[in-house]
DNA sequence: CTTCTTACCTACAATCCTGTCAGTACACCG
DNA sequence: CGGTGTACTGACAGGATTGTAGGTAAGAAG
């Protein structure tokens, strides 16, 4: 009582871009564990040792928070598949290994769960519509490439985007998923479960047909997939 | 006031099957509509007519109402495909049925907005692990009696799994973030999504391959798909 | 008809979380 | 050094929601 501990105010203060970007680190930190509910600004406000209106002061409220949150997250993501489908040579393994950078990057961080979250509750943010699209051109510029230097005909458009939304749906779903239906602590059969579904792409892939027939009787396809040259 | 017009407080009294029913119908209403936080016991006990300790009677607790319409939306999914997967008879066009039905199943009704939701907030339930297993046995012993029926080897129960695993991560991807990158109210391309999709998986089924070596060649297999007799 | 069970209701309590307000301290700038 | 902008804080308000308590009535059983 009579000491007079009276520890010094001592108040840290950020720039503003860094106060939102150590507020969303936390906030993305306390999503991937425990969920969406558990997002509560008090909690991030400790975690990041500041009060939480402070946090209301630099997002306007509770929902631009998470709004600005799930943009980050969408940015990076899209950056990233970008980036890896822009840069490598166009060598066959690099479907492969694609596939597995989708999975890994939405499995083992919250971008899943955020993603996931984020479609379910609220309403789609700005950003996040082009997503699918600018990733399906990249990789449908790419294989055009490819085909024609091969001098074979170009897939349709409609496959990449239909490609691209496949990877998308089931790396979103198995992470959101996966959990659950996971047959035990088994963690190689992801990685075999991965493999086995970048393979089923990478086949696909190489046999670049898909006349763009509405329905068709499925009389051609079925081309045995050729694993490369 | 004088007016006697003391309306009689009628209460209808259902069984407790009854009332468990309606609630959690009302409650998917709910969750089907606004997503999971939408559901607030007191919209849904006035949906149902009742006011919402009642809910709290039959349920023990707003978590076991939650968990109760889990259990029953796993169950009626599950029960819908080892229905469809047993019951029909082997013809090859039963496998892109089934993809549709998984499809519109999870994408038109609140199934996938829960199982995902629930997922992702609350602990995995305890009925609901069982799901993917079931399923795949199913299929894999459909798969086995076809391929013996016909001569080939049959195919490796792990083949089968991931094939079940990737059409419900799929579809649950699908129908959770098909809102965000959907390009624009085109209808018509869910539609030819799902039914390339089932094209993708009924090549794979037909050419049963997958000798269960990791990597491998690939040599073998690629047996043209002969439709039936 | 009496009695018992239990589905159901009207309040009420308790908790929790977001958002506001008025003020404080830290940094930069003249 | 004094002034200004703004990151930051403590205390409080407001609202919404789950859960509790005690009583009521509807149907079944005797």
């Amino acid at each position: 009582m009579s000491g007079a501990t009276k520890s010094p105010p001592r108040r840290r203060r950020r720039t503003a871009a860094e106060a939102r970007a150590e507020i969303l680190d936390a906030a993305e930190a306390r999503l991937r564990e425990g969920g969406p509910e558990a997002m509560r600004l008090q909690e991030i406000a400790a975690d990041v040792g500041i009060s939480h209106p402070t946090i209301l002061h630099h997002f306007q409220s509770r929902d631009g928070l998470v709004r600005a949150l799930g943009l980050r997250i969408t940015e990076r993501l899209v950056n990233d598949l970008l980036e890896a489908l822009a840069d490598g040579p166009a060598e066959p393994q690099t479907a492969d290994h694609l596939i597995e950078h989708v999975f890994t990057t939405l499995n083992d961080s919250a971008t899943a769960r955020l993603l996931a979250w984020q479609a379910l509750s609220a309403p789609p943010a700005e950003g996040t519509r082009a997503l699918l699209r600018e990733v399906s051109e990249a990789l449908h510029r790419r294989r055009t490439a490819r085909a024609t230097s091969e001098g074979r005909p170009p897939p349709s458009s409609e496959d990449s985007l239909f490609v691209t939304r496949l990877a998308g749906a089931a790396a979103l779903g198995d992470a959101v998923g996966g959990d659950v239906w996971r047959t035990s602590a088994d963690s190689d059969e992801n990685i075999r479960f991965q493999r086995w579904f970048a393979r089923l792409l990478v086949a696909h892939l190489a046999a670049t047909e898909v006349p763009g027939a509405s329905d068709g009787q499925g009389d051609n396809a079925h081309r045995p997939p050729r694993a490369n040259s």
